[in-house]
DNA sequence: CGCTATTGACCACAACTGTAGTCAAAAGGT
DNA sequence: ACCTTTTGACTACAGTTGTGGTCAATAGCG
């Protein structure tokens, strides 16, 4: 299962990850000012999600909760390994060395990542 | 310019990354092994690399050869930072962390990482 | 010199995406 | 008990992507 989710439908995600189990009309209204879509397309792509299993369904009297089957930190995983196997070569090093060229590691950025290195290394 | 390449295209300028200046039936020879693609596949890819500005073409007699006009790191910075945008509040460090969690940072990465972090610390 | 193979131009076509419309059932207001 | 609103099901439709075919010019082989 490659479980593809597009852009459009990660906005729908974020949301979800964020509140789980709302209905339609309240991710709308999350959406508001962050995506201007109909409630026709927001409805479209929660479809789709549930397709793909994505998303579950929960009956809540004449509509639906919906609830997400994959984890922020299960898809977060994915797509930074994808990154870096697709144009890092597979390590990790280079790409966070063009991030730091790119846009910069803050002092706390550098901090959390010794730190993080520190507790790897034991 | 928003210069979309899609994964399929972006197998093509890996290839051009590493040659640049060669023509359609050596960027063939070079996919494979690697890619399953008919010669008109890849001469397909190659227009529209063209066609979107992701590539030059350079008259060689009855042929062309290509060439890049997007450097492989410009591309990489700005896939890491979309990345990054997109699903780690624009933090580098929670990428990391997933990285190591998804894969394992070998002792090799670590110490690259380490020095990396005390060049930036300067 | 004529034939086959290469090459670019153009075309095809289904799946996936973004974006939304129509329709009918149900639910709540008055 | 109606009318309006909400909601889900189904449909639409153009643009992108993956994958490759046709055609005509050309260029090297024999």
């Amino acid at each position: 299962m490659s479980l593809q989710i597009t852009p459009a439908e990660l906005e729908i995600m974020k949301v979800l990850w964020k509140r789980p189990r709302i209905g339609a009309s309240e991710i709308v209204d999350a959406l508001d000012g962050e995506q201007d879509w109909s409630p026709r397309t927001v409805k479209t792509l929660l479809s789709r999600l549930v397709e793909k299993g994505a998303l579950e369904t929960i009956a809540d009297g004449r509509r639906y909760l919906y609830r997400p089957l994959i984890a922020k930190r299960d898809y977060q995983k994915k797509e930074a390994g994808q990154l870096i196997d697709k144009l890092f070569g597979g390590r990790a090093a280079p790409l966070v060395a063009q991030l730091a060229d790119a846009r910069g590691l803050s002092t706390d950025d550098i901090e959390e990542l010794e730190a993080l290195l520190g507790r790897l290394k034991q």
